[in-house]
DNA sequence: GAAGCAACTTACGTAAAAGTCAATTTTTGA
DNA sequence: TCAAAAATTGACTTTTACGTAAGTTGCTTC
């Protein structure tokens, strides 16, 4: 079964993030936390939710762009002009990430020569190690 | 043939960044340009060099991590413990920027659902568009 | 030789995303 | 029930990566 509430701690400890964090994400409004007094009670809802605004710092989103993907989740645009310009900045964000995968890529392949030379020089010097 | 030689705005242009940036690239040790009295003077090392910056400033690589990496192709550490040491970070490096791989093609299908939402979404209202 | 232009330096400013600290509550387990 | 542990708020600070402004220098061109 699924756990009905996890307190904040236990969410900072599954994220290893801090709990300043995940209230500054709740002032910033993208999340809302259920309350018990004013204790912050998170369902699973908001897990999932955190879990996927990790997920948008680490590939460098900002809490503004991360907040109108959150947006868009909760209640999409009703208007052709709206839903149109949603589109152009998907594309616009699309072609932004793949750029950035063809530069992890590149970096990849360059860490792997890092390492190889490493490998080499070790050789060199000390010739077991 | 290859030119000897970029003015500064020469490479603001072409890399879409501000005279600002290249001259704080220098003032953290990045770039070492040669200057002929006060004015800097660009070769195509330096190009390629703030080509490989621009590159890690988009996969979110610090100023620091960047000019550790330079630094290693500069002069390769000559001693063991270093490169053991080197080595480790770039295993933890490489493991860093699969993850965001993964982040960033979870994204993009992230990215293809919300633009097929919109497509429905636009079907339903205005029917031709 | 004055004007214009590009480049320079120095210094202060800023925005984003938290970190840190202090002073309360609240919750909870013995 | 009561002390320890956990959570809260609010204010202030920090770090990174530049932006901006003010004033200077050095061509070169008319």
């Amino acid at each position: 079964m699924v756990k009905k509430y996890y307190s904040i701690t236990e969410l900072t400890r599954e994220f290893g993030v801090s709990t300043r964090t995940l209230r500054f994400y709740e002032d910033e409004g993208l999340i809302q936390p259920e309350r018990r007094g004013r204790t912050r009670l998170f369902r699973p809802a908001d897990r999932a939710l955190i879990h996927e605004i990790l997920r948008g710092r680490r590939i460098g989103f900002t809490i503004a762009e991360i907040r109108e993907i959150i947006q868009v989740y909760k209640e999409p645009p009703g208007e052709v002009g709206q839903l149109k310009l949603l589109m152009k900045r998907v594309d616009e964000k699309r072609d932004e990430l793949r750029q950035k995968r063809k530069d992890i890529d590149e970096t990849l392949a360059e860490l792997d020569n890092v390492e190889e030379a490493c490998l080499n020089r070790m050789a060199e010097i000390g010739v077991g190690t």
